[in-house]
DNA sequence: AGCTAATCGAGACGGTACGTCTAGTCTTGCG
DNA sequence: CGCAAGACTAGACGTACCGTCTCGATTAGCT
């Protein structure tokens, strides 16, 4: 049997020093030539710490960008709701343009993606920590429009929100296009178009 | 001035020795855990043969991985055009599905995008040599599909490319939901309500 | 200032443990390959409490093996004394032959050595706790010697002694040569001829 | 089967600089505190260059200073011969007594024990490379002495050797005593009178 | 009998060095 | 000259211990 760790006894101090020297040595060199032994030194922290408390680089760069995630400015976790769908989405979705066209987030994303696609493990916890709780948030948002009668009361919202974010991903994740805000509008359109309440449906109205 | 190596004395048996190793290696082992050194010995080749001839362990793999593609089974680049663009493409989109199911595709593929995602130059290649020829065809059948004026004539093909792809690949790189048969269905369906010619549009039709 | 332990409120049981631990694991591993971390291990005990008694593995190592020696058989110290020096001698180194080629006794030794060695201090208590007492017993057959007329009265007997010892404690801890009982004799033999009373001398006897 | 390093291919460079920095940490640090790390770094060298060549630090250590003597001042092998062997004992062994005194050589020599004593491969190179030829020149001249009728012709010389060095040695191995010119005196004045013709034994003489 | 201070087992900590592995460069000898 | 082979410098890997530093939990004397 393997011996493991006591968690009482971990030290708070080195783990928030070890995620932080891991979030600004991900954003200086890059994931590929980011090193334990790097991290470890900038963190003043023995390696043996590092390997006590995660299993992997990858878990600690995950832990690290998603602890950032988390503790941050309280969430901006809700999408804004003025009524007016199109308006709303394109608001988001420009905003995300512009997030990802800002380079100190380039780096960390980069290496948060090439974590995930290659150990399910870490997917597992990157969609329980973040991905799920963000999805969340934009599902309520649609589950709005759908009150509201102004998306299709029978879509498949898991489905409805990767056709509107995929497409915007994959085209930074693999840079086969131009980000622009011309792009996220016309892809909020076409997505309107795709989830638009069918024809002889009725909005749904509470019944007093 | 560096020296630059001579093409025309390059040999073929050390080439195909290594790409042949590379891809084998990387099916076995992943993309994570392949070494140069690995490569080598596996092809029976000096490493300085390698270094000579690619300039990195990225381009090593998608020459493998793209060498084996378009050394193919002559591509089968064409989409099926029945007329029906809803069948063709749900046909399309559930063999895609099966392909990612198959773990044979599994580690290069995603080895491939590991170096995409962190390399512009080997995305720009890959873009060229690959994806960027078999975008060319699926737009074909889109462009077919407009000229049937089953699909809006205004519509950007690569945006609309974009819609039915990226969400199914998404999934697979991300493993964020399961792919069945049915996703690719309600997919396509979805997609084709997105790019449905608007109400008052005609259908273009070939003047005799 | 530093803080020094009670040594009243020392536990008894730990010391024993951790003697017993190290004397089992010098055996075992060699001096070498023996940790602290071993020995706290087996002995059941904290590290810190090694540190907090012994200055060092080596003092730890030195005390196992002397405390071993000390609370042996009630000390062999004395040496046989039958009158005839060359058969009481050739008796001793015979045995001393004998204790060398027991590997039980091999890697305790020679750590102990290993530690004199390169320590002073650890040589200075070896000497004091085990050396001396066993020379002095030792110089105790040799002045009975003298009195008998065996041995000229003016040798220096730690001179002798180490005329004596010496060629066969080096020959096993150099492994110079091989140790056998006609080893042994040849010695006594040669050393009997070095410390012979000079021609001229008388015995020295006890006047009535 | 495990692939064994091409000696001709060796970097004569890198084993100066490797031996170099051994001798001279070994000086600088002491062996116990030597690292093969140290030796890398000092010597600009690979620590694979060294795992490759050497089997242990021991091995280096070792080889360092046996190098050293072999390549020295083309051997001082000789010893003095003036015809009056108690004179030259004397004077060799005073000069052994001084040159323990010497600081510069205790850290090495010192080492070499350590190693020796806890590594029989090592201590078999150290006899056939440094102890056998040294001992063979000093048996070269108890030789002549024997020739001479200085010394018994039927003494074994290997003890002799031992009776004369080890009690030095011991003495300064294992610090049990103080080493000064009169030692060195008594101590081959004792040693002579073992070794000394027996009484009825005539001076060979050769036949003409 | 309860108080209190030191020792105890345990083990996390910041570190150093280990011996192995791979990167990318350089050298040697063959074809 | 390209090639296979492999030695080279460099440095990260993950492990083992070092000696120090908390933690509660005993365990003594001392009041």
């Amino acid at each position: 049997m393997v011996k493991q760790p006591d968690p009482t006894r971990r030290s708070e101090r080195s783990r928030q020093a070890v995620l932080t020297a891991a979030r600004e040595l991900v954003s200086e060199v890059g994931y590929a030539k980011l090193s334990i032994e790097a991290i470890a030194a900038r963190a003043g922290v023995g390696k043996q710490t590092i390997y006590r408390w995660w299993s992997s680089k990858g878990a600690v760069v995950l832990d690290a960008i998603l602890t950032l995630s988390e503790s941050g400015p309280e969430q901006s976790t809700e999408l804004p709701d003025t009524g007016d769908l199109e308006a709303d989405l394109k608001a988001v979705m420009r905003a995300t343009v512009a997030e990802f066209a800002d380079p100190a987030f380039e780096n960390p994303i980069r290496a948060l993606n090439t974590e995930i696609i290659n150990d399910p493990a870490l997917a597992a916890e990157y969609r329980a920590r973040l991905a799920d709780p963000v999805d969340e948030a934009k599902k309520d948002r649609l589950r709005s429009a759908q009150r509201a009668g102004q998306l299709d009361a029978e879509t498949d919202l898991d489905l409805a929100l990767e056709l509107l974010y995929a497409p915007l991903y994959q085209r930074w994740l693999l840079r086969s296009g131009p980000l622009t805000p011309e792009y996220a509008d016309a892809l909020v359109e076409l997505f309107l178009k795709a989830v638009r309440p069918s024809a002889g449906a009725r909005p749904r109205v509470r019944k007093r």
